[in-house]
DNA sequence: GCAAGTTTTTATACATGTAAGAAAAATAGC
DNA sequence: GCTATTTTTCTTACATGTATAAAAACTTGC
């Protein structure tokens, strides 16, 4: 057995059947050994799907044509890591960690970072801009991907919809008038907006 | 036994002992009761632990005194959600509940829509840039309290740096120019850079 | 006051991640 | 070739969330 086989194994499942039928006694059994043997080639279960996350990350985040606009450099790069995150599903339970940090990840992080470099920003602030692109980025990623799934459950969300009709539109008077909207208006797919308006400011000099 | 008496005990654990050391079955044996009863009054452990947070926020959310110029109040709605919930550590296996809607969340909600609508938004865009804020802001919490916590648990992050020494110049210049000064960079808490930077964007008409 | 129905609680059971340590296999030194 | 040591694997066991279904307690209509 080898962490390359671990790896392997683990992603034929999760592409085949989905990642919560990836359980260490299943990856186990499939390879043909028991569930503690496991513990020899990753650390825990959390590791191992950060290794499936660079994995898919390797195979599937292409490099795409940047723009020769250092700005726009920098939206493209940024969307694209965003793309690529956004349909892999099974993510959430991985993006808590730090910083995506796969090899083939580098390669944008490197175009965002200069993109900033190349706009004028110092390369400290260049890092700090990134950073604020990567909390922008998991947290949109996150925060839909658990709406998304808890809608799929079927999950009515009386609670939202009880705070919101509660709203007195005395004392909250904006949120009284797009109470009725909200659903709609926060299920908009806006994060490319977001990112164009957290790079400008970036990029503004104040 | 009531939901209240389930979410206050629940409170007593985690404020004593760590949110680690809520189970269903020591709640249910501090209450006198069995597992399994706790599950008529909250679906799952999950809304258990969005109950703590909505209850945390109820507690500790305190109106802060708000600036009269719109743009700088939204910073500062902005920027008090994040200390009371940055200061909250069990907070990352509830954030990804799609929105911190909890009542007396709400009224700085209102503060941050209302101040992008005073600064000439209309009420569709300003929830979308309520919406960017809460993303930045939940991802910022969410990755910065995984890494401190990894940080605890004595990861020295071998991954990391072995990504980081495996950096050729030539490739990318920006990365090896940074890469002795990433960890300490990006442990700098720059929240409210980003987030002056996100509300000016948000703000500047393009 | 009591039967019917509803809500709440209990008992039992299962799947999961993984700790602890024994066993086995591979490797190194002579 | 054989022993010492290190690496890898297996066995057993436990704590956890929670499904299922039975029991108990409570509520309601008369």
């Amino acid at each position: 057995m080898s962490r390359e086989e671990v790896v392997k194994t683990a992603r034929r499942i999760v592409d085949a059947e989905g990642v919560d039928r990836l359980t260490m006694r299943r990856l186990a059994t499939e390879i043909g050994s028991t569930p503690m043997a496991l513990y020899h080639h990753v650390r825990d279960k959390e590791e191992l799907l950060v290794l499936l996350l660079d994995d898919y990350a390797a195979r599937t985040l292409h490099r795409p044509e940047l723009p020769a606009q250092p700005r726009e450099r920098v939206v493209v790069a940024a969307a694209a890591i965003h793309e690529a995150l956004a349909a892999c599903p099974w993510i959430v339970e991985v993006l808590t960690a730090d910083d995506l940090m796969s090899t083939s990840a580098l390669w944008f992080v490197e175009q965002i970072v200069d993109g900033l470099v190349e706009c004028g920003l110092t390369p400290e602030r260049a890092v700090h801009g990134y950073r604020a692109i990567w909390y922008y980025t998991a947290g949109e990623i996150v925060v839909r991907t658990a709406a998304t799934r808890r809608r799929a459950a079927g999950d009515r969300d009386t609670y939202r919809e009880r705070v919101f009709a509660d709203i007195d539109p005395g004392e909250l008077p904006r949120l009284a008038e797009v109470a009725e909207r909200w659903a709609p208006l926060t299920a908009e797919n806006t994060y490319l907006d977001g990112l164009r308006a957290l790079v400008d400011g970036l990029l503004a000099t104040r």
